[in-house]
DNA sequence: GGAGTTATGGTCATTGTGACTATATGATGG
DNA sequence: CCATCATATAGTCACAATGACCATAACTCC
């Protein structure tokens, strides 16, 4: 029976995360990677992932290789693409199955780290195993694209938030200024986010307004399929 | 070895084409269905595919079943996602990695079919195998969602083609009319088509320029991977 | 030659958006 | 308590993209 099939499949997930620049101070865009502790590959830095149990979903292994990595939950999981070229590992052949996910910045401030977990700046990465670095490179480029035309940048931030805080997500994603006014403008009519009503005080300037999402007008993220969260 | 995955790779691809409808005579999207000849869901039908060999590539596979299911060559392929929900095959789990693809449509009118293979009008499918229908909804947002944003529309049509025939494609896919000078303005302006200089005669009416895809300018299609074509 | 039919070239109003100017408002320090 | 600072927030203006239309071109068919 195992003869229609020679192929071995695993699960990998690529995590993102906000978190200041050591240098700049700028937020900037972040990801865990665990260090490989047998062959192939021993050493080098990978994506979290593990072969998949076939009694757990798909985006469940993902999130449990999430969890088991960070600590962490994610605000959003999507699958990204499935990676089957015959030369991608040395041996038997590995299909993977990637999923992207992000996680609030505040709580991966506080994410576990160790000897063999660590987070690194995504536009810095180290060679990696595999062919991570592509994978790492082909979630970067639906990161970007999909932060233009959906809501996920707030999966970055906690349930409230002002607009700065959402502009800083877009900025340090698009590696771009956007003018405050005009990020305003379009968020406003784009219909959401809700004003809370409340403001932020403590800063020594005008108190900005909290807004928090909103649910009812999700855009079009995954078509037909919904998206997968938690 | 066989403990760490207990899991079955298959790989399934929907096939588009367009053809007239029988009634309206309107070009709208078919696919191609097999027959199953074997249980589960003996009789029923479903999307051509197969178990993965061990020792062809995803994009092969997927092109190899829509060779022999249909005798044609995808002049568009593209991975779709994974499938993979634990309950979507009775018996042994069952992960999918799906592949979508675009044929020509004067040779898909060539096609084979047989007692065990059969097009059928998209938006009228029968209740298929698996998760099959499921399938073929995302497939077709997928598709509609592409064409307005990317120039994959050319590959249902040849090598010259008029902009009335290219604007058929995408009347088809979006399944609602263009206005023909906004749509020629909009597609000149894309640069994504050359005008040949010649011109197509015969009709009854003024003869319509021929145009040829401008390769040289390829809007992001997939991003760092590149498009998986043939 | 005239009618029929699609091709193709314009116009006009509306909308979305980048660039930029101006005002609002709390914190802070004298 | 007031001036200052720094960001929040409201407008303005010009320009690009686009849907709705109108007008003319150029073939075939009768």
């Amino acid at each position: 029976m195992t003869s229609k099939n020679q192929s071995t499949l695993a699960v990998s997930t690529v995590i993102f995360a906000l978190r200041p620049d050591e240098a700049s101070g700028l937020m900037t865009l972040w990801l865990p990677l665990v260090r490989r502790i047998r062959e192939p590959h021993l050493g080098q830095w990978a994506l979290p992932g593990g072969w998949l149990p076939g009694d757990e979903e798909l985006a469940a292994a993902a999130s449990r290789t999430l969890r088991e990595t960070t600590g962490l939950a994610p605000k959003y999981l999507e699958q990204l693409y499935t990676f089957g070229d015959l030369g991608r590992s040395p041996g038997n052949r590995v299909v993977s199955v990637v999923y992207w996910a992000l996680v609030q910045s505040d709580e991966a401030a506080l994410a576990a780290v160790g000897e063999n977990v660590q987070w690194f700046p995504a536009d810095r990465l180290p060679e990696l195993a595999f062919d991570h670095n592509r994978i790492v490179d082909y979630a970067l480029w639906r990161l970007r694209t999909k932060v233009e035309y959906s809501r996920i940048a707030h999966a970055f931030l906690g349930e409230t938030f002002t607009l700065a805080q959402l502009r800083d997500v877009h900025e340090a994603v698009l590696q771009k200024p956007l003018d405050p006014a005009n990020f305003r403008r379009t968020v406003e009519a784009s219909g959401t986010v809700v004003d809370t009503g409340q403001h932020l005080a403590g800063a020594r300037h005008r108190p900005p307004r909290l807004y928090r999402y909103n649910d009812s007008s999700r855009l079009a993220d995954q078509g037909p399929l919904g998206p997968s969260i938690g």
